[in-house]
RNA sequence: GGGUGCUUAGCUCAGUUGGAAGAGCGCUAGCCUUACAAGCUGGAUGUCGGCGGUUCGAACCCGUCAGCACCCACCA
């Protein structure tokens, strides 16, 4: 079979991949013999759209571990699915509607939901499709969704068991209220960022004004809250204000009279030292208002609005408006002591960008740090895992963000006023008494149980998407209510899963919750070990982001994309048109010959070796560019072994030559064969430290280093000069390195090894012909490193560079073949070698050197060399000087670390010893090139 | 306020119990040498952020300063 001249991955992707995936190559191992399990859990992607770089990068390091666990024999399943992702998916549905002029509210609950399964069907769809092009091997059979009838049920089960519980409860509380989205918000949705802002200082008239002043003066940033105001507070040992606590002040605006308190959270030395207490729109002061049993006065409405609460004056306006009304009116007033320019941190809603409200409302909460029936809140329990090792972080810096988390966590705000989600299982009565249960039967029975038989109305908010998400590892498992007195195949095999692997931004949302719950729930922990990889950035090292148009799509890397085609995505469907021109621009400038196609194998090879830990990656389109040409270097020698190897029976011959006594195998051959014997080793101990970065670089520096530039020239050379029988069973070992490097390389380069180990393989003698996913992945064989081969051409190549050195100081020619001259001992098998490798027309092994002429010579060792040219004297003169000031550095530091005593006395002794060996050469080799100078003197 | 990470060649980054500074890309000189010009051969390039300390010896350990990035909490 003749290879194309260069790798063309694009129809080679296209033949392999439906071929694996119909013959059920990626099918869950399950074995119940096989105790070794290895499972990995897909991060559900949301179905909000497309993949992007980010789940490039994160499924590449999923699949290559796959592939590894697979090859080596584990019961292998990498479980596949995608997420709902309430509140993303329900925006991105919105906004399509709003597109086409339809309002959500217009359209209806169950109108609405519809069109979010229509596209969830749509985006799901394309994210699998694309999954398919990365070569990810899941077992698409298993292929889950967090709305699934058997995960939905899961979510129901666990709610009403937690409810049970009492882990679960519903409040009023004071929660992030995002008041476009009309929904609470969990505290890891919002995000605060520094804003400039203003700090109003607002006069507070006492109302008994017989002591001075006359007025307090609060600091505020939010002066429309003062509506809802319902105490001052001072610091109780603040000299200036104690004598007032306990008096009252007008609350201006509203003809209320509020109380002065005092509370130490007050920090006398900021603003006035006078704090306002708000206790329904400020968390500081809820916690206040709590403490001080004070009443809560919502003055604002869930659309942002002022409420019935406050005067009627201000009632209706948006909270920004009221905000320049009241601070007029307060002026007006002659109640306005200042204000000033303040940095503050703003909270906005992660999702919608909008200022986050804090609301009074009622919610969902898990109890997280409440004591469960085993004593342990689910918090503690998680911290434990960790604790004990049981789960284990890498790299393991990690841990002490999860403890600070979790040792600093609030209750989770579990409920959602949105449409697509799990509806939460409860339901009320007329007297707005709660029943929670799996289905309206039973809430009913529960119901009257508890006396009540009147009409049972369902709640309508659902959960926040990271309820369902935190329930994946048993879930996606099939888990049933009598887990664990029944259980299955696959939760006995891959509960817990062997690796978690994801970025370091859903720590919290994602991974401390599932270890909470899935400990709790099923008393077992979700998985052993959690890869955390960074975050794959532009190039400037920016976030890749839609608004900021620099993201790209890994099928583009792929594919391969003209500029214009570039330039229309990325500016296509902007939230905010006007970035559109600014967009255009850069990546015409960054982008000007669009992306050339560099295929799935280079772009995964790329993830992999950018994966070093604790570090986010700025994705840089050169290194796809030489792993594109590294793909195309293992198929042009694998090009090379097949039109040296012209069949099969050829080899077989071969086997018994190279397994026979007759002869020893040849230098190049026992050494590639150790050279590769460490390289395996190697790779698998990258694999157990998940050290992505350097298993690429492990098998890159093999391939192209050793196996192409030297094995490969040694083998033209033994193939050529050889007995037919030599030349055999080079061309074996060539092969079966070969064939090896291939199953080696598989895991990290699906398809390129496919390709060419199904002509490469049948020369090797490899039983199987499916598919190199169902071989054996090489195992390290120490007994076949061989120390003496690997020292001998160790010698040959430093020869070789000594000459091609040469040549080059001496500007030859590379077409240009030279005599050599050499002197030294065990030389006589280098000579075909050196030949070839360094373009010698001779290559003469002399007792003594010639000295009657001006030549240039290089000194390995012991070993002298000589071009037998002539050179220019004055210039070889200099040249040789040259190196002997340059060896003469190296005697003078070697000297003075031997001179000095605490050296020599304190260092171990093989490095004192390694020193004096250094020096010795050091000092032969001077001695010899100065001889060499002394001739080339008249 | 608390915490974390980073700073090594022009760029992007490795550097594995402290023991002669590395890779890829780029640059440069020369080569279509029958696997590969997506290639081959040679070459140039670094006070390993600054300053102290520990040590016979520090890119690596400790302290400190500077710059960059990020996370958590948030003083109205």
């Amino acid at each position: 079979m003749e290879l194309a001249k260069s790798f063309e991955p694009s129809e080679i992707e296209k033949r392999w991949y439906p071929g694996w995936e119909e013959r059920g190559f990626f099918k869950a191992g399950l074995d119940p013999d096989n105790p070794d399990a290895f499972c990995i859990l897909l991060p559900p992607p949301n179905v909000t759209g497309t993949l992007h770089m980010g789940h490039g990068f994160n499924q590449t390091i999923m699949d290559t571990l796959t592939r590894y666990y697979r090859m080596r024999g584990d019961n292998t399943l990498w479980q596949p699915g995608t997420d709902h992702a309430g509140i993303a998916t329900q925006i991105v549905v919105e906004r399509q509607l709003e597109a086409q002029g339809i309002s959500r509210l217009a359209l209806g609950r169950e109108k609405f939901l519809e069109k979010v399964w229509e596209w969830k069907e749509y985006s799901g769809n394309t994210i699998t499709r694309q999954m398919r092009r990365l070569g990810t091997s899941p077992d698409w059979s298993r292929e889950r969704f967090t709305m699934d009838a058997g995960l939905s049920e899961t979510v129901t089960e666990t709610f009403v068991r937690l409810y049970d519980e009492g882990l679960i409860y519903r409040g009023k509380r004071l929660v992030n209220w995002d008041p476009v989205l009309h929904t609470a918000v969990s505290d890891l949705e919002v995000v605060s960022e520094e804003e400039d802002g203003f700090m109003w200082h607002i006069r507070y008239p006492l109302s008994d004004d017989s002591d001075a002043p006359a007025a307090l003066t609060v600091a505020t940033t939010r002066p429309e809250t003062m509506l809802g105001d319902v105490a001052v507070m001072v610091h109780p040992e603040d000299a200036r204000y104690r004598a007032l606590i306990g008096k009252k002040v007008q609350l201006p605006l509203t003809g209320r009279e509020i109380p002065i308190i005092a509370d130490d959270y007050v920090d006398p030395e900021f603003g006035t030292g006078c704090v306002k207490v708000t206790p329904a729109h400020d968390f500081n002061d809820h916690a206040v208002g709590l403490r001080h049993k004070l009443p809560f006065v919502s003055i604002l409405t869930l659309d942002a609005k002022i409420s019935d609460a406050a005067p009627e004056k201000y009632r209706g306006m948006d909270r920004f408006d009221a905000r320049k009304a009241i601070v007029a009116d307060l002026d007006a007033l002659g109640l306005l002591a200042g204000v000033e320019k303040h940095k503050l941190k703003i909270p906005r809603s992660d999702r919608t960008g909008v200022v986050i409200e804090p609301m009074l409302t009622d919610q969902w909460f898990v109890a997280t740090t409440k004591p469960s029936s085993d004593g342990k809140s689910i918090s503690e329990k998680a911290l434990e895992c960790v604790a004990s090792g049981e789960i284990r972080f890498f790299p393991a810096a990690w841990v002490s963000t999860y403890n600070q988390w979790l040792n600093n966590i609030q209750d989770w705000c579990i409920s959602r006023q949105l449409w697509w989600g799990h509806l939460i299982p409860a339901w009320y009565g007329d007297d707005g008494a709660v029943y929670v249960a799996r289905n309206e039967a039973e809430a009913r029975a529960r119901a009257e149980k508890a006396g009540y038989t009147g009409a049972l109305t369902r709640e309508t908010d659902v959960l926040d998407t990271w309820y369902s998400s935190a329930l994946w590892p048993f879930s996606t498992l099939d888990w049933t209510p009598d887990y664990p007195a029944r259980s299955n195949t696959a939760l006995d095999l891959y509960l817990p899963s062997t690796v978690l692997v994801t970025g370091f931004d859903i720590i919290f949302f994602w991974v401390a919750r599932m270890i909470m719950m899935t400990k709790h729930l099923t008393g077992k922990i979700p998985f052993k070990h959690v890869y955390v990889h960074g975050l794959i950035r532009d190039a400037e090292g920016q976030k890749m982001s839609k608004s900021k148009g620099n993201v790209l799509d890994p099928i583009d890397l792929i594919d391969g994309i003209d500029l214009e085609e570039l330039v229309k995505k990325r500016t296509s469907g902007l939230l905010n048109p006007k970035h559109a021109g600014e967009i255009e621009k850069r990546t015409r400038k960054e982008f000007s010959a669009g992306i050339p196609a560099f295929g799935t194998d280079a772009l995964r090879f790329t993830f992999l070796s950018l994966a070093s830990p604790g570090r986010d990656i700025k994705f840089d389109l050169h290194r796809c560019e030489g792993y594109r040409n590294f793909c195309n270097k293992l198929w042009n020698a694998s090009r090379f072994a097949l039109m040296n190897v012209p069949d099969a029976s050829d080899l077989q011959a071969g086997t018994e030559e190279i397994t026979g006594s007759a002869s020893e195998p040849a230098l190049a051959d026992r050494w590639i064969v150790s050279a590769l014997q460490r390289t395996v080793a190697e790779m698998a101990r990258h694999y157990a430290d998940y050290r992505f970065d350097l298993l690429a670089h492990t098998l890159y520096e093999f391939v192209w280093n050793e196996f192409c530039d030297w094995y490969l020239e040694m083998v033209k050379v033994q193939i050529q000069e050889g007995t037919p029988e030599e030349a055999r069973a080079t061309r074996r070992c060539l092969v079966d390195t070969l064939e090896t490097i291939l199953r080696l390389a598989h895991p990290l380069l699906p398809f390129i090894t496919e390709e060419l180990w199904q002509v490469v393989a049948p020369l090797a003698g490899r039983k199987t012909r499916d598919s190199i996913m169902l071989c054996d992945y090489p195992a390290a064989q120490p007994e076949k490193i061989d120390p003496a081969s690997e020292e001998r051409v160790r010698r040959l190549k430093d020869l070789c560079y000594a000459c091609r050195n040469l040549r080059g100081e001496m500007k030859l020619s590379p077409a240009q073949k030279v005599p050599l001259i050499l002197r030294g001992d065990d030389l006589a098998d280098f000579v075909p070698y050196l030949k070839a490798l360094a373009k010698l027309s001779e290559v003469r092994i002399v007792e003594t050197m010639p000295d009657d002429t001006n030549a240039p010579i290089a000194i390995v060792g012991e070993t002298r060399l000589m071009l037998k040219i002539m050179v220019d004297l004055a210039a070889e003169t200099a040249r040789l000087s040259k190196e002997i000031a340059r060896i003469n550095d190296e005697i003078a530091k070697a000297k003075a670390k031997l001179a000095n005593a605490s050296f020599v006395a304190r260092a171990p002794a093989h490095i004192v010893a390694q020193e004096e060996t250094r020096l010795a050469e050091f000092a032969a080799t001077a001695e010899k090139f100065r001889a060499q100078l002394a001739r080339l003197a008249p």
